[in-house]
Formats: C-alpha cells, structure tokens, sequence
DNA sequence: TAAATAGTTCAAAAACATTTGAACTATTTA
DNA sequence: TAAATAGTTCAAATGTTTTTGAACTATTTA
C-alpha cells in the first residue's frame, strides 16, 4: 500500500470501518437505540464474543466513527455524528 | 463472516470500494476532471500496472460507483453519482 | 477478602484482499 | 495481414484483516 496524505488516511479508516456487516450493524443498532449503549450490551445483540467485539469497538473508536466513556466497569459507547457527516454526508467537500 | 441481507452487501461493497488509497484516488481524478476518462489514461496517472488497474476498475464498477462504455479497444469510466448519494450522503436514511 | 463481571491483550490460525507477470482476447493501424 | 494497443484472466506470492482462546487488568458485589 502506498505512503498517504493524512487526510486520505483518516478517510481510509473511516471507510474501513464501515466495511463490515459486523461494524455496520454495530452502527444500526447504536441509531436505533439512539443513546450511549455498553459494548457488553451491543456485543450480546450481535452474537460476537467479548473478544471480537473488543476488536471492532477499536476499529470504530479509532475511525471516529464511535466516542466512548468509561463507568465503572463498563465502556459506554455512542455514535460520533460529526465523523460520519464529515466522510459520508460532506463526502465531496472533503475528497 | 456473518449471512447478510442484500442492502447490507451492497452497502459493504461500497465501503470496501471506497476503503483503498488507490480506488480514492481514482475516484479523486474523476472528480477533477470531471468527464469520462479511459482506464489506460487513469491507470498512467495513478502509476499503476494495467493488472492492477483492471482489478481496481471492476471492484469500483461492481460497487456501482463508476459506469462503463466500451469505444473500440478502450473503456470510459465515470463516476456513477446516484450510488455516492445513496450511500454516502443519504447514509443515514439507507443504513 | 473472594468471587464475579466488563473489558483488553496477545499470538496463532484462518480468511480475505492485493500485486505480479505471463499468456490471453479484441480492436485498431500500418 | 502483421504489428501495435487496450484491457482481461489466471495462478502464485504477498500482505492485511478478522477470529479464536487463554491469560490478563480493573472494578464491583457478596
């Protein structure tokens, strides 16, 4: 893979982690709900093991695409809008 | 991975076509030149091989971001506009 | 304090994506 | 018709992502 503006890739990143039926409904069930979720929660309503789920949150976190906050034990999870309109809904603006 | 339903694959297929430096770098120079351009003239910009081009120009034309049209021994390429808006800006209302 | 719970880390394995070069088809030009 | 050009296909090699289970940290509850 070729040597990247920092622009690019924060914007591979963003679309990486969209590339996932897992990540992606990850996303749907977080606008669903429509408020900030554990990812122990969100991991039992995808049927993945702690593990993998560890793994996507990162992926999610790390595009911006997720902001998260720890209570207690848990990790609360929530969309990040400002992420996802900046990629997807101003998408030419910022090519 | 995980069976999905048909608006998830091709929403996955999209994300995937666009989560490559190269493929956003295609679709970059389309955008600049805002016209049909010939694989051969692309690939040469991008510095890629032609093998590398054809594989590029199929995963981007089966995600359905870029149309086709054969003229002799070349190919034209643009980019398909109604399948950026569906996925990109309309996201939200198409996840 | 001990046990339970939420999540992370690690390395190995499995799965998937990309690049490469050689051989190919189709079309145009000399 | 022969040579050149545009692009494709194939299989092998390489690189990247995802899954797995075991061992771990941090926090809460009994």
């Amino acid at each position: 893979m070729k040597k990247q503006t920092q622009a690019t890739e924060a914007s591979i990143n963003v679309f990486k982690a969209l590339a996932d039926p897992i990540r992606l409904a990850i996303i749907r069930y977080l606008r669903q709900h429509d408020q900030a979720l554990s990812c122990g929660e969100i991991g039992q309503a995808m049927q993945i093991s702690k593990t993998s789920g560890s793994y996507h949150f990162k992926i999610l976190q790390e595009a911006g695409l997720i902001t998260v906050r720890k209570v207690g034990r848990e990790k609360f999870v929530k969309l990040d809008r400002v992420t996802f309109d900046h990629y997807l809904i101003h998408f030419w603006q910022n090519l």
